[in-house]
DNA sequence: AAAAGAATTTGACGATTCGTCAGAATAGTT
DNA sequence: AACTATTCTGACGAATCGTCAAATTCTTTT
């Protein structure tokens, strides 16, 4: 009997690294529809039907990008989650953790919106669906453990309209509505909206201060905070100046 | 010479109007990929050839869809900047037109969504494309303008990092975005939030306490304020109870 | 009313792409 | 070397987009 070796095992790892790293490529050089599966065989010199054995579809292949872009995001927000101080501190380092995602890999930022699609995600395994959603779930239990810190440490109120996983999926509707309204740049021209970025940043605070999240940014440096987080938990990825602090 | 008719302009017209009403529903009911050119012509009993003299591709079918619901939308902005008051009042009109259509033409919301695909963008008609740009031109135009007024009135003062522009921006994509992630039922599920149209309602306001809009909603009341709007200018729309005042 | 000519409609067709599968090629075993 | 198990292949069927030459319908002229 001819059982896999762990060599071919090897191999084949090594060949799924290098379908998802073409088919990244494809995809954002000639978008959905410009990777196809047939530029995808040519490109990892494979046949479709090797291809085949990997992904069960090409929405799996497009699941599996976004899926290792939602791994490091989360990689991100577990880092920031670690950042020690006030639970206001510690919600500003998610934002941070976020921010440097979205600017340090907009290629994973543009993929994770892609699966957003009730299409392409009926198409994919359960299996892939399920880690999908096990990873969203992860981030915003992220968010509200803070929320609920912040509330048990009466650095908080929420008023009764609105509950801590409320707080957050608001806080994620402001940043990620913004990102990618930004990432669209017919959006950007109808906007005139310069300096985006910086914006969702400060604006988060802005909304933060609305809730009276204390302390409240007139009495408390955040910028000074987020170059602190980015020091302390984010070094090698924020060591361009570019990056550090935020600007 | 046998030049087009009256008569036929109109059946031509007519024709437009049905395969809009149809390519809506199958869109809705089969998705992107559902709605497909040999199913319209079936269920309009004519044949593509005739379909493609109306429309040079899917793409544009989709676009004319998304170019009726911005145009509903734009509709809806403009009867709220016709809403007299202080200007916090006015942008809340804006607000109530937004909430109004996203409740009322959930299907429109849906196309609008799909269309903010550089993909589906790059393949549709110079013509239309200017359209739909011109149409959320002007639906930016009137946040700008009542965001203006405030500064002028001294009902607001901008901090340096932010431009009238920009606060649109935030304020569209707080909405814009939360309004997307309740749209989305996995997303939902993801966050746990209940009550999310009254949550970003709520949250808009608590938005621009942050950045000191004047009167605060701890000075006025911005539910009486809906009310009034709902009466004043969206009567037809809010007879049902359900949506007078918005929950 | 019939013929000629213009406008409109049709659906078969080429092209593209997805996903499959019977058979070829390769690797391992005896 | 012969045999078996595994892996790989690319031609193929199915679905869909968009086209266009031919068929049909409508209008005008004689």
């Amino acid at each position: 009997m001819a059982a896999t070796t762990a060599w071919k095992t090897r191999e084949i790892e090594r060949r799924e690294e290098q379908i998802l790293e073409v088919a990244r490529g494809l995809l954002l050089e000639h978008g959905y529809f410009g990777m196809t599966m047939d530029r995808i065989a040519a490109a990892i010199e494979y046949s479709k039907g090797t291809l085949y054995q990997h992904f069960e579809s090409k929405e799996d292949v497009l699941c599996a990008i976004a899926l290792q872009s939602e791994a490091k995001r989360l990689e991100f927000f577990d880092r920031a989650a670690q950042f020690e101080g006030l639970t206001r501190e510690r919600i500003t380092a998610v934002g941070v953790a976020y921010e440097l995602y979205y600017r340090l890999y907009p290629t994973y930022f543009r993929s994770e919106q892609l699966i957003h699609n009730q299409e392409i995600l009926a198409k994919i395994s359960e299996e892939r669906r399920d880690m999908i959603m096990q990873n969203a779930v992860r981030c915003h239990a992220i968010m509200d453990r803070i929320v609920d810190d912040a509330i048990a440490s009466d650095d908080l109120k929420l008023p009764s309209w609105c509950t801590p996983p409320t707080l957050g999926f608001l806080l994620w509707s402001l940043t990620s509505g913004g990102y990618q309204n930004l990432a669209d740049p017919e959006c950007l021209k109808v906007m005139g909206v310069e300096n985006g970025v910086e914006a969702v940043r400060r604006s988060s605070q802005v909304f933060l201060d609305g809730f009276n999240w204390r302390p409240l940014t007139t009495k408390h440096d955040y910028f000074a905070v987020s170059r602190r987080i980015c020091a302390e938990i984010f070094p090698d990825e924020t060591a361009d100046a570019v990056l550090n602090p935020p600007v």
